[in-house]
Parts: structure tokens; C-alpha cells; sequence
DNA sequence: TACAATGTTTTAAG
DNA sequence: CCTTAAAACATTGT
């Protein structure tokens, strides 16, 4: 389900228990999204231990507990963070509950795509510190993008705007949205982009980031009417720019949705 | 029933 | 070693 900004709202949702003691901790040890991790170890180490700070790195969050504990969460498709009750009973996909005084911190994932892990160190862990920069980080440049571009030359766009070690956080609707916007076929291959096209891509890739953390971060409200957003997954959708019908086919191997009247791929051979 | 779902990771081929 | 495509993962809903 999350990207970008639905991460960042699922983050917000457990800064009700920030600065708290949790009481105790409750998980299903054998559980897919805790794979690779010491069960035993998270539940012992959380266990009296003051939760006290989280944060987001494109679709991975790491939150602080005690002095010297740390989790790593990432969503998956279907995770959410939630905060309940203190005495809320969890259900079949709530794998982890932190059991605080005033309330109940709630991982949730039917799918268990998702992946929880622990990590015991004085300071944050390499593997959430050395991430590539963030889209709307300064170190995000235009020339580190066309480089990776052309890395992936025959890859379609779309599948290069996925990988998310050059672009935390871009998920598929986002990718739609930003080649949408940007007039960019999302079949074209990569390494084609003529530097007009990257400017706008640059550019709409930082605008979707920004107005999207601005209010899906906030309340998870859906992007408004004038966006692809709310018209990609209605059959018979329509353009909100060109007023054309929408087409939605598989692009890189995920559901793609973009407006033909739009984005069009540029004439590679002309018919003689 | 069959298929698809706002995501990675692994495997295999070129 | 690098790029690319496809399958796999597990569950739910249409």
C-alpha cells in the first residue's frame, strides 16, 4: 500500500507513544515480517525501554528505543502502523503491539511483505544511514539521475523510477503520477530521455514529493481531481489534462496507467 | 474461479 | 561483474 507520503503518515501514527516507557511487548516469533531478526532479543531489549525517536528514509522508517535499541520497519505492500487502545486485543495481522501506558503502538501486515527488524548499537545502524539521498535531499541532483538513466538505458522509465536506490520513496502510483505530468511515455526507454525530458521529470519528481508529503503525510487525503491520481484505477477513467481516455497496461512488470494523448514514445522508425 | 493488489528479493538469462 | 525480465513471497478482495 505505502509509498512516500503514506509512510511518512503511518510514521506520524505512533508519536502518540514518543517519550513513553513500553510496558511490554507482544509478537508472533515466527512470523514472516521479523525474518532474519532475533525475536527474542527485540522483545527483551523493548521491554521497559523509552521510545524515543523515529524517522523516514523514502519507504524505510527506524525507531529509537532506550539508548541502544533500534527497529527497522518497512511496510511492504499491505503494512500500517497504528495506535490503539492499551488494552486492544490483536487480531490474525497485527504482528507486533507495544504495550504502553496510555495506548497500544500496532504493526500491522496481512501480506508480510513487510519486514521488522531489530538492531542493538550506540548509534544509528549503516544500513539506515548509508541510504542514497532522499528526491527532495540537495544531494538529489539532475546530474546523478541522468547518469543512473543512462545505466538503465534499455530499461522502460517507469521500471527505472521503482528502484529505489536512486529513488527513495517513488512507489507506482507516484511513478505514474510524476510521467504523467512530465509528458513522458512510460515504456520509453531510459537511456532515450532527451534533456528536456529530464529536466521536466526532475522537476515533477520534486513537486509530486513535496505536495504529496505536504498532505498525504499529513491526513492521507487523496490527491485532488486535477491529478492522474483519482482517475488511474476507474475504468473508463478520463485524462484530467487532455480530457482522452486513460490506458492501463503491465510496464516493467507492474500496472501502468497513463494518458496516450499525452505521452507519447518519441518516432524511433518512421515507416518508409 | 482467476486475477490483481501504492513492494522488495531472488533467480536466471543475456 | 553488469543489466534486464520474470518469478516468488502470503493474503485478501473483486
Amino acid at each position: 500500500m505505502p509509498e512516500l507520503a503514506e509512510v511518512e503518515f503511518f510514521r506520524r501514527q505512533w508519536n502518540p507513544g514518543l517519550n513513553q516507557p513500553v510496558r511490554s511487548v507482544h509478537l508472533h516469533p515466527h512470523s514472516r515480517v521479523f525474518r532474519g531478526t532475533d525475536t527474542e532479543a527485540l522483545a527483551a531489549a523493548l521491554t521497559g525501554s523509552i521510545f524515543q525517536h523515529s524517522q523516514r528514509h523514502g519507504k524505510q522508517m527506524i525507531l529509537r528505543f532506550g539508548s541502544r535499541h533500534w527497529l527497522g520497519i518497512r511496510l511492504g505492500m499491505t503494512g500500517k502502523l497504528r495506535y490503539e487502545t492499551p488494552d486492544y486485543p490483536p487480531g490474525k495481522a497485527d504482528h507486533l503491539v507495544l504495550r504502553q501506558k496510555n495506548g497500544s503502538l500496532v504493526f500491522s501486515d496481512p501480506r508480510q511483505f513487510g519486514h521488522v527488524t531489530y538492531y542493538s548499537s550506540e548509534t544509528i545502524p549503516d544500513t539506515f544511514s548509508q541510504l542514497p539521498p532522499e528526491i527532495l535531499d540537495d544531494r538529489f541532483t539532475f546530474d546523478g539521475m541522468m547518469h543512473f538513466l543512462k545505466r538503465r538505458a534499455r530499461s522502460p522509465i517507469k521500471a527505472v523510477l521503482l528502484m529505489q536506490e536512486q529513488f527513495p520513496g517513488i512507489g507506482n502510483w507516484m511513478a505514474d503520477e510524476i510521467l504523467w505530468r512530465a509528458a513522458i511515455h512510460p515504456a520509453q526507454a531510459a537511456g532515450s530521455l532527451t534533456p528536456a525530458q529530464g529536466k521536466r521529470l526532475f522537476k515533477e519528481l520534486r513537486e509530486v514529493a513535496r505536495f504529496a508529503l505536504d498532505t498525504i503525510g499529513h491526513n492521507y487525503e487523496d490527491p485532488p481531481e486535477s491529478w492522474l491520481f483519482p482517475h488511474r484505477w476507474k475504468n473508463g477513467g478520463r485524462c484530467p489534462k487532455t480530457g482522452g481516455p486513460l490506458v492501463r497496461e503491465t510496464i516493467g512488470g507492474r500496472t501502468t496507467c497513463w494518458s496516450p494523448g499525452r505521452q507519447k514514445l518519441p518516432n524511433q522508425d518512421p515507416p518508409r
